[in-house]
DNA sequence: ATTATTTTTGAGACTCAATCTCATTAAAGG
DNA sequence: CCTTTAATGAGATTGAGTCTCAAAAATAAT
């Protein structure tokens, strides 16, 4: 957990930002657990588990946190963002359940490199990529 | 034009819906161009042609051709889902211009394969897939 | 055709995630 | 301490999308 706070404070310090209490509290609520979850459900985590920190906080803290390559981001196109802690978490893409909503994740190197080709193909600089593979998983199918 | 016509009346058929001059307006409208856009810019753009279909129904209309596969939801993390006709397109995935938005369309039979057999690894019979690639174009970077 | 039934439409209210505002509170550095 | 500057929180606001329900249009029955 101490290095939870180190790497906290580097991120702020990266962004001149402060070190607070609130800041802290938010980013140790997304390391609890490896869920892919949407800031609302943080958001009311946090509150549940008896300490005060405002909505607005919440989502602006995990922007840093989005930004500073603490988080990961997941869009899944139905309105709510979902959000990972990317300690110890390699690169890696999500395969959804869309009846029970379970998330999978997995990495193909092949595919990356292919990916790569298709920029170098249309003169383009990768930024990022999302890569979402959607069904029914065994138990839903 | 014609087969446009057809088009839409099949899949209200299929729908056990009415075929109706408003329905044929966002039809049309969409099929006017190869764009990706979003449901406000049609709906906008219909109204300026002077034709008047309202907001709900351009949303419902939308819905109804999405499902019956004449049109492809894009929906690229900001908040609007992008819509664009399939007359004549077959899949594709996108390669994203952050700064500029220039949308470009990819196909990759090798990607395809190599999703099919992670699907196969977890045991996932795939529905869907959105795959998007987000970079600085030639012009940008 | 005319009437009866059923679906669709439209105007505007509503939802919900996310953002913004701005007065209050807290941090950092003399 | 005291000043300056940034962060917080409560609640208002935004914006894409959905819902409601009375009126209008399409289809079916007579």
């Amino acid at each position: 957990m101490a290095t939870n706070v180190q790497l906290l404070k580097n991120s702020l310090q990266n962004e001149g930002l402060r070190y607070t209490s609130q800041r802290q509290i938010v980013w140790d609520e997304i390391c609890k657990t490896d869920d892919h979850r949407d800031a609302e459900e943080i958001y009311f985590t946090i509150r549940q588990g008896g300490q005060k920190v405002s909505r607005a906080t919440v989502y602006r803290t995990i922007d840093v946190l989005v930004k500073n390559n603490l988080v990961r981001k997941l869009e899944l196109g139905d309105g709510r963002n979902r959000y990972e802690n990317k300690l110890d978490s390699s690169h890696h893409d999500h395969i959804i359940c869309i009846q029970c909503g379970k998330i999978n994740e997995f990495m193909d190197e092949d595919i990356e490199k292919l990916q790569d080709e298709i920029a170098k193909k249309y003169q383009f600089k990768i930024v990022r990529h999302i890569h979402q593979i959607f069904g029914l998983c065994k138990d839903c199918k």
